[in-house]
DNA sequence: CACGGGTGCGCG
DNA sequence: AAAGCGCGCACCCGTG
């Protein structure tokens, strides 16, 4: 059963159900009215936007089990080839398509909506007056769904994308268990106590040491042409400042100089200041944003928190009394590709033990090193190098895996579109790049755009290759925290609020930290590993490969891995 | 002073 | 050894 909520005049909200009339309400009576249906009914929510409906809801001690997000829903059905012949993919752009409007998460008034819209009608807000009803968008959605090539699929991914924005809105709520003892503990043990101005004590010496030994006063450790400048003063061959590249070169200022780029990093990206602007009441809090990444990825704005530096890792803690379990799949990537292609060798490889150790039980590589390189190199596109090379041994043992991604390359250099098991398409190449190809097409072509047009071209053909397998698999980690969310949810004594129980509180692509009291610790771990195994049921069917995942019970993320 | 491109590095 | 995919963020520096 559905119910869609839509806002109404300033501070009201619709509630329309297909079997009878729609209701208004104050928006303040919505959480008691959502409290009663999940228990009465447990409706699945049809709402515009989850970032803004549920963050209330969760305040108010709500939770929701399943919704309909239409944004995130509308954006998949829009691009995917599955539904391309829909009414709903067939329309003009329309208000649905501008992400920009949904932006803005509080409700207009009417007075300022009208104003705006009377004033100038591409602004934002004005077009959140223009925008169709969610009803409206709902049944087009349903139409294009069941209409598709593939309804099956396709309302598994829009029902696992809108469970993914259920949990990113549900992560923020409940926060990173997070020490900001041990964070300042390790920012001060490395860079000396935090300055009031300037830089730590300890960046300041390797500065000090850096000019001596360089002998350049004033030289600012920031600026890389200074750097490089000056390393090419003291006679040394560097061509960049990059600290793979440093750690080659053989002179006194080099350790001093990778010290300080270490250190200024954490202390740019993840020192006092950013613990100040992230952590509060022990929690850390980043804007999760589920399918911010073309290829159905989260992204973060601002925190970061999908780069949080293995070094830091020990500050993230559990409560007393409360234990985190971490989980993550064993080299996902590959063996999404392996379901994807149905390469029964490959799903044997990998079945019962790590993937690459597999690979080399084939005999198609000598170490797992090799193993994991060559895996790498099919998926991401490596031509050159030790990947490139051993490209055609892993293309001879695991021939239907290799010719799927060559497949998918093969459609991105030719412009093409590429899409992933349940139905997310890539984008279409923008307008530089077809002008690049017909110019190089063209009677008056010269060889410099011809080697611009290839190049372009095999770029491209590099993304569409890596799409596949990274759309599916963030597809795969999706339908598994979905799972897991509702089993974890059965932990949790009912009537009780969300973070009661044991619940989730990180994702990393194909990695989750659940948050859970002691007890529950094991039967959490079990339910990660049946998640698993679910979702690779859900993509792959009875295809027979496996989808492991080790889930450690600890104290702290740093003893994880 | 704001903005945007380039560089470098953190994560998967 | 530093290519080959997807990101976010801080910082520098040239431009308007």
């Amino acid at each position: 059963m559905h119910i869609l909520l839509e806002r109404a005049a300033p501070g009201r909200v619709a509630v329309i159900r297909h079997d009878r009339d729609a209701v208004e309400i104050e928006e303040a009576e919505l959480p008691e009215l959502v409290r009663a249906e999940e228990v009465a009914a447990r409706p699945r929510w049809v709402w515009s936007d989850t970032r803004t409906w549920y963050p209330p809801l969760l305040r108010a001690g709500v939770r929701v089990e399943r919704c309909v997000d239409l944004r995130l829903s509308h954006a998949i059905l829009r691009a995917s080839t599955l539904s391309a012949r829909s009414g709903l993919a067939l329309a003009p752009p329309g208000s649905w398509d501008d992400a920009a409007h949904l932006e803005e998460a509080p409700v207009p008034t009417s007075a300022t909506l009208f104003d705006l819209d009377a004033a100038d009608s591409t602004t934002t807000r004005a077009q959140t007056a223009a925008l169709p009803s969610a009803a409206a968008e709902f049944a087009a959605q349903q139409d294009a769904a069941a209409t598709s090539t593939e309804p099956g699929r396709l309302r598994l991914l829009l029902a696992a994308e809108s469970a993914g924005a259920l949990i990113a809105a549900e992560m923020r709520h409940a926060g990173l268990p997070y020490s900001v003892e041990r964070h300042d503990a390790l920012l001060t043990q490395l860079l000396g106590p935090r300055p009031r101005y300037g830089r730590p004590a300890i960046m300041e010496e390797l500065v000090t040491r850096l000019r001596d030994l360089l002998e350049t006063p004033g030289l600012n450790p920031d600026s890389p042409p200074e750097v490089l400048k000056a390393l090419q003063r003291a006679g040394l061959m560097a061509t960049s400042t990059r600290s793979w590249e440093l750690r080659e070169l053989d002179h006194p200022a080099i350790p001093p100089l990778l010290r300080y780029k270490k250190l200024s990093r954490l202390y740019s990206a993840n020192g006092w200041v950013w613990l100040d602007t992230w952590v509060a009441d022990g929690r850390f809090r980043p804007d999760y944003l589920p399918g911010g990444v073309v290829t159905g990825r989260w992204a973060t704005r601002g925190g970061g928190a999908l780069q949080l530096p293995k070094e830091v890792r020990g500050a993230v803690v559990a409560d007393p009394g409360w234990k985190l379990v971490v989980a993550d799949a064993a080299q996902l990537e590959p063996r999404i590709l392996t379901g994807l292609a149905g390469d029964t060798a490959m799903a044997a490889a990998g079945r019962g033990r790590d993937l690459y150790a597999g690979i080399v039980a084939t005999g198609a590589v000598a170490e797992r090193a090799q193993a994991k390189v060559a895996m790498l190199g099919a998926m991401y596109g490596a031509t050159t190098g030790d990947s490139g090379r051993l490209m055609p041994r892993l293309a001879r043992a695991f021939p239907r895996a290799v010719r799927l991604v060559e497949d998918a390359a093969r459609t991105g250099e030719n412009g093409g579109v590429v899409t992933s098991r349940l139905g997310r398409s890539s984008p279409p190449p923008g307008a530089g790049w077809r002008n690049s190809q017909s110019a190089a097409s063209g009677a008056e072509s010269t060889p410099a755009d011809e080697r611009r047009a290839r190049s372009q071209a095999r770029d491209w053909g590099r993304f569409t290759r890596n799409f596949v397998v990274q759309a599916s698999a963030a597809e795969w980690a999706l339908c598994w925290m979905a799972e897991l969310r509702n089993r974890l949810a059965e932990l949790t004594p009912a009537g009780e609020s969300l973070t009661a129980g044991p619940h989730l509180v990180y994702f990393l692509h194909d990695e989750v930290i659940v948050h859970a009291p002691a007890e529950s610790a094991d039967a959490v771990a079990a339910a990660v590993t049946e998640s698993a195994a679910l979702a690779g049921r859900l993509l792959f069917g009875g295809f027979p490969v496996d989808f492991p995942v080790t889930a450690a019970i600890v104290d702290s993320y740093g003893e994880a891995k």
